[in-house]
This record gives structure tokens, sequence and C-alpha cells, in this order.
RNA sequence: GGGUGGUUAGCUCAGCUGGUUAGAGCGUCGCGUUGACAUCGCGGAGGUCGUAGGUUCGAUCCCUAUACCACCCA
């Protein structure tokens, strides 16, 4: 006897237990290891690398839909049989991460600066071992099935000399390499930053115009800028080549206003002459198209910018102001000294930092680059060519864009907490030492007087190597060997150039194979009004706070659910609440079912005669098997668990569960098989559900594996009962034998009849406990319409000793009311309550209708139509011609 | 400037190789609670699928143009 299960599905008494439960059993780990005895080679494993989160990061949304979908892919490959792998870890977010101690000793009174490098980095690691796991754990809340034996971090030995070995690679192939050039500079953090680390946002600003005074001349070129600021690093004035107004002046000198530094006036084809004054003021210092014509006419490069964004000695008299205040002072100073025209309002893209969103300084600057070319171009191919695919697929274009206009990647930071620069410069010979060991002495000249680089690396750089990485490159680990490449990446679509696209270069350039087959791409989460979560617009959803309130399994069914490939998904507690229904409702059908388990007798009597409610739930279950499986190599998760749903909920808890009853009331072999019909469904439904919803599906098949044990043998599907759910077999596709469509048929009619039914009851306000009686005339389904008669009884509220099912037609009859339900009528005599205006107005409505029909199709099938289409399209319509034909003959008679 | 996605019921979204009466959840309206489930059941209302053309026997779906929204790249 099982032991009662609780009315509602208590889901915060599950998840902590059950999680453990599996990871104490092993399940997360693959069950093929090349670390272990008994290892076959030959197996094909699914693995994926988890996108790395940041180590002191809290979980949000973006996080738990990466575990969803992961999770789903895992718990599915494992439950083929297949060895799964999935790779956890975090990343050490370099910025972020640094940021977050500084904010903490600037609490405790202290900066970084004064503590020195490896005070700092002391209080990093402490930091990092405090609150690193946090996220983990956060992770595993969710339900993750990764093999946390496995899980790594970017900043640990094995990785950091994945590190090591990649840069020194690149460096040796000449493909990194370190030296003056336009980059993005963050005032704030004091560091360079790549250009896909900054925003473009699009702002009010102004169009500053002034004149630029020609040396030894009344003449003067009006100039527009936008930051007047840099006219202190101007080292030319340029106008178009054909522009008439100014061709004179080319060659001569300009005054810069204030400093009185004379620069050239050059012609350039770049200049756009319908944008402000038709001239431009050159800036190679501090603007990146400048810069490109400061390269090419060989003009001077000025830096007017400290570090923190204020004037340098450069700037003369501005020395040591704030950029933007210097704006203002120059502005004001040229405009007591007659130089300014005018200004303007403008609107402007502003560069601004992704983290902080400060204004991004462009400035030219000593870093590290990786000449990406060469391994852009194969990371290219291989998505070409097929062997990596995108998913969605419109994904490709975006990636084939950025990766054929890709520029060099600056990788150095102004940071210490990250992958050191493996690069030491000698102070006697001033050449460089880059070596995968730290160097004694100088390579060139032996001198021990050897300096590292100050930098760091990107994250990305680091999150490059990920997935070789995390399974022991560079060296020739098990792991590796049989694990690599790996089988999915599943992440943002924000990512792809970030770190998709990186991956699969670095993953080529190392291994020489592609990472992964597959990239699966998810969309951003939004609210419920398709907004964007900020915390200044306070619309954020915390997971954390929507699985106390509602579960694990809620939310990531909703997430799952709720989104399609590729596409932003708008989530809000609505819909979680909906799928904490879903959870409830499973729970009580599984209450139902397990409860149910102890009616069954012993043994059948005889070979099952099956009922049309069992061979249609049956038949149904075949049709969504193939559905699913489908759908699940199409990545097509969404649209499986839907129709999971609805299957579950629309179909077997609605309707079979309800006949079933009966069917159980009955006993005998009736009632046995129809447990066994009961306990086979729920069963294929939870192992379906489990990727969904692993919570729920596994401490409910828990309860029902261990009912049916208890109870007999006859209730364990093929192969008996596995002991979890989780590495329970995936239900694959049956061949279909041929009764299928007729159950389905036969049972559809019978549906629309008991709505057909219920229906008028509703309308006619007959009380829900009182049975009311009906005839079928049923013609030659005589036979099917009275092996129903329970199933009407029951579900339509038919007295049983006023049923009746004959051959020949219905008479009309103002006593009763007549339900048309092609091929068959029913007629329902309600005593004093029929309304005899209203029913002939309803059938007149019905027969106007089937007439429309009747209409439209007939003209369909004497057109074009009957000779064009494919012969079963039309056969379909001929069918629905000929039923609305009957049906309106039937009307008719009613009518009289 | 180049590109991508979206526009379907009051709201949020499905609808994957074009098949002829377009689906769900939520919301809404009516009825209903003593044995799986009120975190529920039964029933109803609600859409000329952004607009205009085109291809086709047939278009929410394909093509062209266009409007609006969002995003990406420069």
């Amino acid at each position: 006897m099982v032991k009662e299960l609780p009315k509602t599905y208590d889901f915060s008494e599950n998840e902590a237990r059950l999680y453990q439960w599996w990871w104490d059993s092993g399940y997360f780990k693959p069950t093929n290891d090349p670390c272990e005895p008994g290892f076959d080679p030959d197996k094909k494993p699914f693995v994926i690398s988890i996108p790395p989160a940041n180590v002191t990061g809290e979980l949000h949304l973006g996080h738990a839909m990466v575990v969803a979908l992961e999770d789903l892919m895992i718990r599915y490959h494992r439950m083929k049989g297949e060895p799964t792998l999935w790779v956890p870890g975090t990343d050490h977010a370099g910025i972020a991460t640094q940021l977050q101690v500084e904010k903490m000793l600037r609490r405790q009174g202290a900066t970084r600066r004064e503590l020195g490098r490896e005070k700092f980095l002391a209080h990093a690691w402490a930091w990092k071992e405090k609150y690193g796991d946090i996220i983990n754990q956060q992770i595993r809340r969710l339900g993750a099935s990764c093999d946390w034996s496995r899980e790594r971090f970017t900043l640990d030995d094995g990785l950091s000399q994945a590190v090591r070995e990649a840069f020194v690679c690149l460096f040796e192939k000449g493909w990194i390499y370190r030296g003056p050039r336009m980059i993005n500079w963050s005032p704030g953090l004091q560091t360079a930053v790549s250009d896909l680390e900054v925003e473009y946002t699009q702002e009010p600003a102004k169009l500053y115009y002034f004149r630029y005074q020609i040396a030894g001349s009344d003449e003067f070129i009006p100039v527009a800028t936008t930051r007047p600021e840099t006219i202190l690093g101007d080292t030319a004035v340029a106008v178009h080549p054909d522009d008439e107004r100014f061709l004179h002046l080319v060659g001569e000198n300009a005054l810069v206003p204030i400093l009185g530094r004379e620069i050239p006036v050059i012609a350039d084809d770049y200049v756009d002459r319908e944008f402000g004054t038709g001239a431009l003021k050159i800036t190679p210092g501090h603007d990146p198209n400048d810069y490109e014509i400061g390269v090419k006419h060989n003009l001077a490069f000025i830096n007017v910018l400290n570090k923190d964004a204020t004037i340098n000695e450069k700037g003369g008299p501005y020395n040591g102001l704030d950029r933007f205040a210097c704006r203002e002072k120059l502005w004001a100073d040229m405009e007591d000294a007659g130089l300014v025209i005018k200004v303007e309002p403008y609107m402007m893209k502003v560069p601004r930092s992704q983290r902080g969103g400060e204004v991004i300084e462009p400035m030219v600057s000593t870093q590290w680059f990786v000449d990406v070319k060469e391994m852009a171009t194969a990371a290219l191919q291989v998505v070409r060519e097929g062997q990596v695919e995108i998913n969605p697929g419109r994904f490709k274009k975006v990636y084939y864009n950025w990766m054929e206009n890709i520029q060099d990647w600056c990788i150095s930071r102004q940071l210490w907490w990250g992958h050191r620069i493996p690069v030491w410069y000698c102070q006697d010979c001033n050449e460089i030492t880059v070596t995968r060991e730290d160097p004694e002495e100088c390579q060139h000249c032996g001198s021990n007087s050897l300096q590292q680089d100050p930098d760091v690396l990107d994250t990305w750089f680091s999150s490059a190597l990920w997935p070789f990485s995390t399974l022991g490159w560079p060296k020739h680990t098990p792991d590796l060997t049989y694990f690599y490449p790996t089988s999915v990446m599943e992440t943002g679509y924000d990512i792809l150039f970030f770190w998709v696209a990186r991956m699969l270069m670095a993953g080529i350039e190392f291994t020489g194979q592609a990472p992964f087959h597959t990239v699966y791409l998810h969309g951003l989460i939004r609210d419920e009004h398709g907004q964007k979560m900020s915390k200044t617009k306070d619309n954020v959803i915390d997971p954390l706070e929507v699985m106390d309130a509602l579960g694990t399994d809620a939310l990531r069914f909703t997430l799952l659910v709720g989104s399609t490939p590729g596409n932003d998904m708008s989530l809000s507690i609505k819909k979680v609440e909906s799928n904490r229904n879903f959870a409830n409702k499973l729970w009580n059908a599984g209450r139902f079912v397990i409860g149910n388990i102890d009616q069954i007798p012993p043994h059948p009597q005889d070979t099952p005669e099956w009922t049309l409610a069992d061979s249609w739930i049956w038949a149904r279950m075949k049709g969504l098997r193939q559905s699913v499986n489908s759908l699940f190599e199409k990545y097509q998760f969404g649209e499986a668990g839907r129709q999971i749903y609805d299957f579950f909920w629309g179909e077997f808890a609605d309707w079979y569960l309800e006949i079933s009853k009966d069917q159980i009331a009955a006993g005998g072999d009736r009632a046995f098989y129809t447990i066994q019909t009961l306990v086979r469904i729920f069963d294929t439904c939870l192992r379906f559900l489990h990727p969904y919803t692993p919570f729920v599906t596994e401490s409910l098949w828990g309860h029902l594996s261990s009912a049916c044990n208890e109870r007999t043998h006859h209730l364990s599907p093929d192969g008996g009962w596995e002991e979890a759910l989780i590495i329970a077999q995936w239900p694959m596709p049956l061949p279909m034998e041929g009764w299928e469509s007729t159950a389905v048929e036969d049972f559809s009619l019978i549906q629309e009849m008991i709505r057909a039914i219920r229906n008028i009851r509703s309308e006619y306000k007959v009380q829900q406990g009182q049975k009311i009686a009906c005839t079928i005339s049923a013609g030659s389904l005589k036979g099917l319409m009275e092996s129903q008669s329970q199933v009407f009884v029951s579900l339509a509220g038919i007295d049983p000793q006023a049923f009746a099912v004959v051959e020949s037609p219905l008479e009309p009859s103002d006593e009763h009311i007549t339900l048309v339900v092609t091929p068959v009528e029913i007629s329902l005599p309600l005593a004093g309550l029929v309304d005899v205006a209203a029913e002939k107005e309803r059938l007149t409505k019905e027969l106007a209708e089937a007439e429309s029909q009747i209409k439209r199709l007939e003209k369909l099938l004497t057109g074009p139509f009957s000779e064009k289409a494919p012969s079963q399209v039309v056969e379909n319509e001929r069918e629905k011609l000929a039923a609305y034909h009957e049906t309106a003959a039937r009307i008719r008679q009613q009518l009289g």
C-alpha cells in the first residue's frame, strides 16, 4: 500500500532532496568514462560545455535559460542511453570581478594602487573563494545535471596553462603583435576595451561650428565638430579635393585655435561635403576615422588625454582639466577670440562602455593585438561547409558578415585580475621573451633583468579556449580524446561574436577541429510587455524568487515552452503560475493513477479486449511519440513541450482518466487492462516531461514505480522499472499497426457528441447532477454508440435508464432537442424546457452554415482545384462536402 | 548607411518545408465543489493573421513593395 500523497504538489520538499540523490547516485557523470575501467571508446558521447558564468555573479534569467535548455538536452540524451557529459564551470570575468573587489576595498578605505598588485590579487582570490560558489549553488537549484567533478575555473592552473600555450602559439606564428593603434579607452576602468565592449547610443548633443584661421591670412575655413576638446589634438584640416571654395587653401597652414599651432590644410575625398561645413578637422590621435587619414597623409599624432581623461600637457592652458570641462572652457575662450560661428543641436552616436556606461575615448595606445584573419577564414569555412550548424539558421548570415569584416582583436587589458600576458621585457637589450614557462633570463642576451608585461588578457581570450581547455588541453588527456569535440554549444545570440566566433577560431586553430557541431542560440528574456529588464525600470524578475514561490519545474517549463529558438521571449509571473498549475495537475493525475494501482487484479483472465477509449489514448500516444521525437531531433523543444502538455492535460487527464474510472469500477479484466493503460501512458508522459520538469516527474515516477513493483510485474514497462527516471529509457516511436486512425476517428466523434450535449445542457441551464435522457440515431454506427453508453452516461450526464440507440432517423418533435453531429443525430427530450422558437432558430442557423459550406465546397470542387490539387486533398474536400450534405439534410428534416 | 527579426484573440505568444472553418496560456462571461486536481471542472464570447500588389487550383506561410516596432553591424 502506497503512502497517501499530499493533495497539492510541494516542490520545496522535493527539489533539494532529489538533486542530492541524483548527484550522490552518480547519474550526472558519463556512463562511459574514459577514466574508468570498462571504457568503450567507440560509443559516441553527447557533450556540452556550459557557458561559464561570472564567478562572482548572481543568477539571472539568462543563466536560467541556458541551464534549462542545456539540462533538457543533456537529460534527453542521457535517457536515450548515450554517454553524456555536461562540463560546468565559471569565468574569472576580469573587469566585473576586479570592480567588485575594488568596491569592497573602498569600503574598507583601501585602494588597489595602495595595496599593490600582489596584495590586491590575494584579496581578489579571497573574494572568489568566498563568493565564487554562490552562482554554482544557484545553478544547481535549477536542476542542472552537470558533472561537478569536472568543474573548471578559467584561472585554474590547467586553464591558465592553456591560455599560456595559446598565447605562445599565436605569438610564434606571428599573429600576436604589440603596437600603437587606435583603441577604445575606458577612463573609469583605466583600461583598453575591445570594439565589442563598446555600445553606441543615439544621444542629443551639439555641433560646434568655428573658424580655422589660415596662417598669415584673413581667410578661414569653417569647421564643425561634436567634440571641441579634440581641437587641441588636431593635426590637419581636410577639405574635399573638388571643393572649389577651399581648394586654393590646400597646402597652406591653419592655426589651431588658442594654441596657435600650425597644421596643414589637406585634400581628401573622405570629406563629406554635405555634412557640417564641408570641411573637417583631423585629430588622428582621438578619432578612428581621422586616424586612417592621419596614416594616409603622414600626419602627426597628438594624444591630448591622460588615462583618466583629463587633458595632458599637450593641451597647453587646459592641462589638468577634465575632458568635458575643457570642452566648455575651450569653447568659451574661442568665443572670446572671435572664432565661434554657431552651435546647433545635433543627434550623435556616443560610444559608451558596455560596463558602466561611461563615455569611451578613442585613443592611440600601445596594446597587444591578435591578427585573426587566418583563423577567421577557417572558422568561416566550417560553417559554410556545414561542419558546424548554427540554429536558427538565420544567424549564419550574421556570423558571415561579422567574420568577413573582422578587425584585429585588442587582447590586453590594464587590469590585474586575469591571465598575465606572458611577455617579458629585457632591461638590457630591450628584446622581448615569450615563453610557456616563466623565463629566468632573456632569450636574446641572457640577461636576467626581465620585467613581465603588467597587463592581463581579455577574459574572452580564455573563454575562447573553454570547450577544450576544460577537458585538459593542451595535455592529451583521456577526456580530451574522448569528449572533444563537444556536441552542442548552446548560448544567447548576444554573444555570438564575443564567444561563439572566437571559440570556433580557437578550436580549429589549436585542436584542428571545430569545438562543436551545432550552435544553438536562444533569445533574450524580456518582461511581460516585451521590455528589456533593467533595475532602473524595476521590472527585473529574479529567478531565485520565482523558484522559491512557484518551483523550479514551473520556471523551467515556462522558459522552455514559452520560447522559440533565437527569438526573445516575454516572461510574466502569470505564465510561471500557470505552469506551476501544470505541475500540480501532473501531481494529481499521478495521485489518481498511483492510488488505483492496488485495484488491479493480480492477473488478467484473458487476452485484452480494449475499449474504444483504451485504443484511442494508445493511438494518440503513438502519434505523440513520433511527433515529440521528430521535434527533438530538430531542436524544437518548445513545440514538443506544448504537445506533451496538450496531450497530457487535454486528452489523458480530461478524457481518458475520466473514462477509466468506470472501466476500473467494472472490475476484472476491464480494470486490469485499464490500470495497465493508465500506468503505461502516465509513465510515458513522465519520461517525456522529465527533461522539462525534472523534479516533479522524478518524484512521481518514484512513487509510481514502487507502487507498481509492490503490486505486480504486469505493470512493468518493457525492460522493467529503472532505478530512477533520470536514467530511464526515453520513449522512442512505435510502429503504426493500422488500427490507430479508426480508433482516433471514432473517439473524436464521441467527443464531439459529448461536447454537443454538454453545450446544450449549459445553454438550457440543466443542473450539473441532473441526468437527462438521450436517444441516438446512429445508422450503421449503432454498435459503436451502444458500446459507448457508459461514456455518455458519465461524461455527458445521461440517464442510463433512458439511453437508447436506434438505427432509424429521428422524427422531428417539439418535445426534443435534436443535435446533428454527422453522421449521427442526438435527441434530448428536455421535457418542458424546450424553447421551440429558439430551437428553430438554432437549427436554422446551423443549416445556413452547412449550406454556405456546401456552396463554397461545390464551387471549389467544380473549379480547377479538383484537377490541380493532389488527389488526397481533393478527396478530403469531397468527404467534407458529403458530410455537409448529410448534415443539411438531417437538419432540414428536423425543421420539417 | 548595411543587415536581421517581429507585426496573428483584450495581453503574451505558438503555428518549420503552402492544403482551404487559424491554436494555447492568461484575462473575460455563464454554470459548477462530498473521492485525482478550485493550483480544478464544463461551456461561451473574442481574430478579414500590419498594409498593397504578385505567384498559385489554393497564401498566416512564398515573392515584391511599404508602414511601424525591436535588435545587430558600420
